[in-house]
RNA sequence: CGGGGUGUAGCGUAGCCCGGUUAUCGCGCCACGUUUGGGACGUGGAGGCCGCAGGUUCGAAUCCUGCCACCCCGACCA
């Protein structure tokens, strides 16, 4: 599972492990395709969370929560979006547990304790907020209606994969409600900006900002935005999505206000999430055989020190000149550990940060004691350099900004090189095939020839990109007239 | 749910075809000592219902039957 995660032949158990480990309760199935994600894994994703969270309370929404179980008859009034996800949902008929007579010491499902109606186990929470939403709007006055939601979904899925589809995964779902239709678009491209920036600026991953086909679109949604990612493996990742939802929800719950002028109107609504697939993106774009490289503003430990000495009194030496660098990181924000662990060698912490993808280590011995210097190393590109200890700060600062500048842009070319334009059936397949990458190429626009493509070369379209230029030319496939090419990429 | 594969210590494995003492090796773990500028070394030690249940046999990790789990490839999907 973990060999899928880049392109390389290589095993990277060891420092997945350091990030997650599947669940595995013996003789149990039923967890298959949970995740436990170790401290290390979760510190990313809390670093995620408090930038987004930020984000979205700089752009006016609020946060909320809604309950984990949604009742049958909620959440199939959106007919599309209940037909969308029925084949993944959990569902939860008992509320109770009883000794069972004919296997002493085991439990049964008490069989009176049937529930009058069906929970689901959330797959999305739209249908249960919407129906609260209801009881929330009125007025014109009421509107708009901001809100997020940090939460976790199960959706059921046939096979799973680590981060990128697990049956449980973590995430923040948002829905608004709006006035007009003009406002609700607005909201999604809003969300849509504030997804790419935080891909590209936090994450260091570029990403393609499009609208999905119609047979990619979320269930229940008229348009679905999103941000692709393309991964080392040649694979595009849809990291994120925001949804024009339209009236449709308004209409299922019956989510009216009373405008200005007096009438009553349905709201125009949207939702959007991002997921902890997001670690997995940012492993697979940025790793590399050694382990995870992280970007400086999501590693949960920015710099860390390793201490080189025999014996106490060194130690304790290094200690005094590592702790004024301690407190002058700290001032500035950059979050440092300092690793005096006896139980370790140096080696061993070298390999084992690296491991962890750490942006930038510090090693300090006896010989930089001597010679006012420490050696600092930089995990993406493994350079070292001797640094006078009056400079460290000032040099490590610049230093991570510098990586982080280096991960994205190292990123972006090779996005750049991965993408091929093609206008015949013959380079396309061959650029899927033996490239890899976007693929990008005229399409008539009908989901039958997209089906066609995909039955041929598992290729699908991740986008058709919002900054597309308009250029008139030939289907790829049907030959037909065609105003402007799309992105096609084998994706997760 | 279809097609293929694999289950042996925490992890990775040898042994299985061709049944035969006390199940192999490496990593990791524990103790002591020596070490410490790129994953240290030595000595000693702990750890196994060989996936589960039946069967064949004097004898099963090995052969047979059934079941279970996991992995890969499809269908589905953020």
């Amino acid at each position: 599972m973990s060999k899928n995660l880049t392109k390389r032949e290589v095993d990277y158990s060891k420092w997945y492990n350091e990030l997650v480990v599947k669940a595995d309760l013996a003789e149990n199935s039923a967890v298959r395709g949970c995740m436990v994600i170790k401290p290390y894994g979760y510190a990313i994703w809390e670093k995620m969370q408090a930038e987004l969270d930020r984000m979205f309370k700089e752009t006016g929404h609020e946060n909320a929560y809604f309950p984990l179980f949604v009742p049958k008859s909620l959440f199939e009034a959106e007919e599309k979006n209940a037909e969308g996800f029925a084949k993944e949902c959990a569902v939860v008929t008992h509320y109770r547990l009883q000794n069972d007579p004919d296997k002493p010491g085991k439990l049964r499902v008490d069989p009176t304790a049937k529930l009058e109606e069906e929970l689901v186990v959330r797959p999305t929470s739209e249908a249960i907020i919407w129906n609260t939403f209801k009881g929330w709007i009125q007025s014109y006055r009421d509107l708009p209606l901001l809100i997020n939601q940090w939460a976790n979904v199960v959706r059921w899925e046939m096979r799973t994969r680590l981060f990128l589809r697990t049956a449980e995964f973590l995430w923040q779902e948002g829905h608004t409600a709006h006035a007009t239709k003009k406002e609700a678009i607005t909201e999604a491209e809003l969300i849509l900006d504030v997804y790419g920036e935080f891909a590209e600026k936090f994450m260091a991953m570029p990403v393609i900002k499009g609208l999905k086909t119609e047979s990619e679109r979320f269930a229940g949604a008229v348009e679905t935005y999103c941000i692709e990612g393309l991964m080392q493996d040649g694979k595009a990742l849809q990291a994120g999505t925001s949804h024009f939802l339209g009236q449709n929800f308004a209409e299922a719950f019956d989510v009216k206000y009373t405008s200005k002028e007096g009438k009553q109107e349905y709201v125009w609504a949207t939702s959007w999430g991002v997921s902890t697939r997001l670690i997995g993106g940012l492993i697979m774009t940025h790793s590399d055989d050694l382990g995870l490289v992280l970007p400086p503003r999501l590693a949960p430990i920015q710099v860390v020190i390793v201490p080189i000495y025999k014996g106490d009194e060194q130690l304790a030496e290094i200690s005094s000149k590592v702790d004024v660098f301690i407190k002058e990181f700290r001032k500035l924000g950059i979050s440092v550990k300092f690793d005096d662990r006896d139980t370790f060698r140096p080696g061993a912490k070298f390999a084992e940060y690296e491991l962890k993808g750490v942006p930038v280590r510090i090693a300090i011995g006896k010989r930089d004691m001597e010679n006012n210097t420490v050696e600092i190393a930089r995990r993406d590109t493994l350079e070292k350099q001797s640094v006078s200890q009056d400079d460290v700060v000032s040099v490590v600062s610049k230093l991570l900004v510098e990586i982080q500048d280096n991960l994205f842009n190292k990123a972006i070319s090779f996005r750049e090189t991965h993408t091929t334009e093609v206008d015949t059936f013959e380079e396309f397949k061959e650029a899927i095939k033996t490239k890899g990458g976007f693929v990008s190429a005229h399409w008539d626009g009908t989901t039958e020839t997209e089906d066609k493509i995909k039955e041929l070369t598992k290729a699908t379209i991740r986008c058709i990109p919002l900054k597309n230029k308009i250029e008139s030319g030939t289907c790829v496939f049907t030959g037909k007239n065609s105003s402007q090419r799309v992105l096609f990429a084998k994706a997760y």
